[in-house]
DNA sequence: GGATGCAATGTAATCGATTGCATATCAAGA
DNA sequence: TCTTGATATGCAATCGATTACATTGCATCC
């Protein structure tokens, strides 16, 4: 224990007594002073604050987690890492918590048993205090463990949200998405619209799907079987979707397609082009996300643009008030609608024969 | 404090005092019991077992956690998440601490102030015990604090690196990466071969350039300096480096281009394509990386595969060996290298002449 | 003047697990 | 029988913050 102990040299680190010497306070004060500052005399804050600077005194996580039962840390469930679709929505929640004192876990549901055991444990191991689900397929079992485990009102959904179950979701007005891909390619004169769609069980499949129908029928569109073509959002099912079409009798053939995804976009362009045709020449095609390579895309990709960013803030915002002070608008089932835009690049123009 | 109280539904949580009450034993037993089980006999072991049974005991991190002084967290850091390429190193990493106690935090470096302030912090702030980074471009200010904060020490590197800090890292065999896409297009009879390069600093182009050069002087092949097209990885930056491809005179065009990047490749092909030439036909393109997209891109990506996946399970393995009991291999710098392999697809062919 | 209330602060219990040290038990060896 | 040592377990301090409750001081009002 001498001083000039050589493998000693790392500081001890200031702990909360520390600084209340130091300032002259008990630590109730130092505490309240850190995390309640209203309830301190405006002399003793500056204290306090000194004491803080002249210790470099950091306040232990751990500790305060352990005294206020809480975990400190919410998780983060995407479908797929892979798909660049989430990597803005994702800085978009960590930017909603990067001045609160939770850490942001992510996890791959792709990489995950099916049956997510193991995520109610992430609650029961105290290791999270809530969740915010880019993944609308969450089994069926795990959430209605999650309700009997009552920490179901710590979950809220992004982008995706899940049926039969009304989480509070925060997502993009897909409806209006879909109307304002088919309004576009109608404005440019086509009439035969096909539409790529995403996987089956997927809500947004469905939402995107019907706002597409009802288009249909508002405009008096003509319609095939053919021309719902089942997708699951990526590039290869684009792709195969390209074969589909290169399947039709050339007069049967839409003159434009309104894909669900941009990834299925530009699978179906490049297989549409490898083939020999031209996009937007013969036939236009839309997608849906505006991801970041769209507008790098040949030709650039026309598409409906979710503000993913957006999302992200706002799935962050409605969860960080279901974990501050308790009941605060407990039962308000809220779906909070982010506005879509039309983003119109080269992979759209009116139809040959026009 | 009725036992009906219809608030209190939620049953209180079992303690270790309570799973120590239920086995007969203390909670000292039971705490070994859980993460020493040698130093229990078989019989207390298994009272133990069915007890936390019973009571459905969790361990509480929280508590673990401020008494070991630990966080019970690892950070991993990445360049970028929109980028496809990483999100299977991360779910290598993922999978590297699923059967430890640590939860994996993901943070973008891109969303962070540039002088990466604030990343000291979470060790000060104790919540992180370690850190993975796959940014090679962590700022120098940082990387000397974390030094003189002792905490250097549990940061180990993944893919990329730090020149001139010797941090351990796992990385791939870049130069034989290099080296058999080169052979590869020599022994296909390419001799004009050019190299589209990542961004300027990053050590990932300096190895992979230099390993492309030292091959042309082996093979004799012959070099233009237009033939070294600066790029960054991106998709955007291929379809530039189509532009400047078509700007070269027809005659001192080159046959083959070796992409540093996967998105890289892509975007040249599209590019190339979009100008009306064919892949593999007039120009053959490989890339680097093998991600998912690459074997649908069309014409599908001739590639160097990276072990992704294996670059994150051995980065964790290296990181969990520095956090366990210390002192254990400090001053290993090591250098852990991954094997790469040629993934022949449909880019590349024979160059039209011969 | 005494009651009342508010603001600022202190005292000490508490969160739940881990672990150094002490103790008990038992077998083997002297 | 008494040591000795190993094995198994218990006791109680400890990690570092938060907060219920108590206390003090001071201004206000009847």
């Amino acid at each position: 224990m001498h001083d000039d102990e050589p493998t000693n040299l790392t500081q001890k680190v200031a702990r909360i007594q520390d600084v209340a010497r130091l300032a002259g306070v008990s630590t109730a004060t130092v505490s309240r002073a850190i995390s309640n500052p209203g309830l301190v005399s405006e002399k003793t804050r500056d204290a306090v604050k000194n004491a803080i600077l002249a210790t470099g005194y950091r306040l232990n996580q751990s500790a305060r987690n352990l005294r206020k039962q809480q975990a400190g840390a919410v998780l983060v469930l995407v479908p797929n890492l892979g798909n660049p679709f989430f990597s803005r929505i994702l800085s978009g929640i960590s930017e909603g918590f990067a001045d609160s004192d939770y850490s942001v876990l992510i996890m791959d549901t792709n990489h995950l048993p099916t049956d997510h055991t193991g995520l109610v444990d992430y609650f029961l191991d105290s290791r999270i205090d809530g969740m915010i689900s880019l993944d609308g397929s969450l089994s069926s079992d795990a959430l209605s463990t999650f309700e009997t485990m009552g920490v179901a009102d710590k979950i809220v959904c992004a982008c995706e949200w899940i049926a039969d179950h009304d989480l509070p979701s925060v997502r993009s007005d897909n409806a209006k998405g879909a109307q304002l891909a088919i309004q576009h390619l109608y404005d440019l004169g086509h009439r035969k619209i096909a539409h790529l769609t995403g996987p089956a069980e997927n809500v947004l499949t469905h939402e995107r799907k019907d706002a597409v129908s009802k288009m249909r029928c508002e405009l008096a569109l003509p319609m095939r079987s053919e021309w719902i073509i089942r997708g699951d959002f990526s590039l290869k099912s684009g792709q195969n979707a390209a074969h589909r079409f290169l399947e039709m009798p050339v007069e049967l053939r839409p003159t434009a397609v309104f894909c669900a995804s941009d990834e299925g976009a530009m699978g179906l362009t490049s297989g549409l082009l490898a083939a020999g045709l031209d996009v937007p020449g013969d036939v236009s095609v839309i997608g849906f996300d505006d991801i970041e390579v769209a507008e790098h895309f040949m030709p650039p990709l026309t598409t409906i643009r979710q503000e993913r960013r957006e999302i992200g803030i706002a799935a962050s915002r409605l969860l960080r008030q279901r974990l501050g002070p308790a009941g605060k608008g407990r039962h308000d089932c809220s779906i909070k609608m982010i506005d879509v835009a039309l983003k119109q690049r080269g992979s759209t123009a009116p139809p040959k024969q026009s």
